[in-house]
Order: C-alpha cells, then sequence, then structure tokens
DNA sequence: CGTTATAAGTTGCCCAGGCAAGTAAAAAGC
DNA sequence: GCTTTTTACTTGCCTGGGCAACTTATAACG
C-alpha cells in the first residue's frame, strides 16, 4: 500500500467537526428534554421502546443489550433502577437458566407511552426538520453505511 | 399548525436508528482506539487539538469549552488533569482577571503528536473509507444542517 | 465611588458507566 | 459422570461529568 496522507483535507476536517458536535451535541439534547419532560435518559427511552416492541414485551439482557448499543453491565444496573420502578420484571429463563429475562409492566408501558410524544416531536426538530427529502434520502444513504462500519468495529471488528 | 402524525415513518425509522448508532457507537470506538494507544479519550484528544491551533497555543477556558462542545465545569476538571501532566500551564489573563488561559506545553504537544496518526486514522477507517466522493459531498451538507441546529439548541434554543 | 448586576472559573455532591473479578448455569472433553 | 470451558449475568471499585452553589473580577448604575 502507498504512504496515506496521514492528515484530513478541509473538507474532511469541516465534515469531521460536523459530526462531531452532533455525537456530542445530538444525545446531549435528547437526553435534556427527555430529563426534563419525563425524568429519563434518552439511552432508558431506548431500553423502554425496544422492550415495547418484543414478543411479549420480553426480552433476554442479552438480546436487548446488543440492540441498544449498550454492555450487560450498564443495563444490568438501568434494570435495577427499572425493577425498583416496577417498569420491568426480572426473571430467570426456564429454557435456560444463564439467560435473564426482562418484561415490560404496564406501568412501564404507560411510562413509554407518556414519553413518547415530547420525544418523537425532539427528534424532528431536531434531525427530520433540517433536511430536504433529498437531503434525508442521501443522508440516509451514507449514515447506513457508516453505522454498519461502526457496528462491526463494536463488535470484533478489524482486532478479531 | 395541523397536527404532525406523532411517529416516524419506516423510512424515518431506519435512518433515526442508524443515527443512534452513530453517536453512541462511533465516539465510544474513538475512546477505545484513543484510549488503548494513548491513554487518552477522544475529547481530551480534541482538546489538546484545539489548542494546538490557537495563536501562541493559547486560549481562555470559555472559549475553548465552547470550541470543543464542552461544559466549563468538565474543562475545568479536566485542565486541572492536564496541569499534573504538565500538558498545559494554566494564568489568569493579565487584561482581564476574569478569564482563564491554558497554553500548550511542549509536552503537551508532544503528546499530540504521538497520537494523531493513529487517531486520524481510525476516523478515516470508520467515516470516510465507507463513503464515495459523491455520498461524502452529500453526507457533509445534511450533517452541516443538523450540526447547525444542533448547535443552536445547545446555546440558548427553542427556550431562551 | 459605593452598590448591584453579570461573567468566568472552581468546588462539592451525586450518579451513571467502564472494567475486571466473581458467580452460576450449561456445554464439551475424556 | 466428573472436570474443564464457555456463556450470561452481577457486583465492586473507580473515574468522569452534570448541576448547583460559591468565589472572584469587571461592568453598569445611581
Amino acid at each position: 500500500m502507498d504512504t496515506p496522507s496521514p492528515w484530513l483535507d478541509a473538507d474532511q476536517q469541516e465534515l469531521w467537526q460536523d459530526l462531531l458536535t452532533v455525537v456530542i451535541a445530538l444525545p446531549a439534547a435528547l437526553d435534556r428534554q427527555l430529563q426534563r419532560d419525563a425524568g429519563i435518559s434518552n439511552f432508558e427511552y431506548g431500553v423502554l421502546a425496544r422492550l415495547s416492541m418484543a414478543d411479549h414485551v420480553t426480552m433476554r439482557f442479552s438480546e436487548l443489550a446488543r440492540d441498544c448499543n449498550s454492555t450487560l453491565p450498564r443495563l444490568s444496573k438501568l434494570m435495577d433502577r427499572f425493577e425498583a420502578r416496577e417498569w420491568i420484571v426480572r426473571r430467570v429463563d426456564p429454557s435456560d437458566g444463564r439467560y435473564t429475562l426482562a418484561t415490560l409492566t404496564d406501568s412501564g408501558q404507560q411510562k413509554l407511552v407518556d414519553s413518547a410524544p415530547g420525544h418523537v416531536a425532539q427528534v424532528r426538530r431536531l434531525v427530520f426538520d433540517s433536511l430536504t427529502a433529498t437531503q434525508r434520502r442521501h443522508f440516509g444513504t451514507a449514515l447506513s453505511n457508516v453505522a454498519e462500519t461502526v457496528r462491526r468495529e463494536a463488535a470484533g471488528g478489524p482486532t478479531g
């Protein structure tokens, strides 16, 4: 392979700065709105949302962690809090004692329903309203590539 | 105004999931590489990089915080650590005692120079290599809009 | 000028999350 | 079938970062 120039050019720098702004400030903005209006974080919202879409509103911890871009310790501790608020119940998987199942309770579902509209509105406002229909398509395509690369990295990646 | 449909459609959902993956997993991947190869975080790298580009490698804390998407308390504590490692020196702005100036030391610059190549390579690998030239342009345009919106939100936003 | 208001940093308290070590259950090896 | 390994989750320890309260320095007001 030839020697790749070690630095980013001006265009790349600008894109990179904007991307940094988005990856840092966007989650912060989502957290602010959810914290203010619903007392939960963006991550917590995501877990409730994912569970609500599962069969019998029930999932294994490991699967839930993967889908929510989380680690197991992080999810385990979150579930402690959710259990205390009675938003989920924990039980050992009867078919394999290593797995733990989380099931969303009625009040957990209610919490999601209550906080969803404000959150969705915030997502619209911060992301979709900034883009034309064409831009949205292009953005989606490019983003899908980057997301795929990053997902692979998060798994075994180039190290494994 | 008419009633906006409260949910995202399928395309929007997909874009949104990819965006969530990127904003969560991309910083994590950057942190892993930098932590492993240089013992610093992505945020710390960004602060070193920004300072290195300033006149006399010196900036006011408030300005540095803005440019690095940081809060003052966060930056203040980071500077405690950097000062302990002698990567920066702190001094009161002689022209206005409220401001504090941070100046990058030689070893601070050295740290940046040492860690830059690996970091830049990681950025290339995770972002730019996933995109064609055309996608990169489109992506940059859309991203710039979103970044602008999010920056405004981080400042006074719609509340202020 | 003395008083009040505003701006820039700092500190303390608290909590979330990372990592490494520990536990428990199932699968593999022999 | 007993030991060893692997998988899934949990726990403890430690650090980073958010927020609110405090300190200090200038600006604005009268």
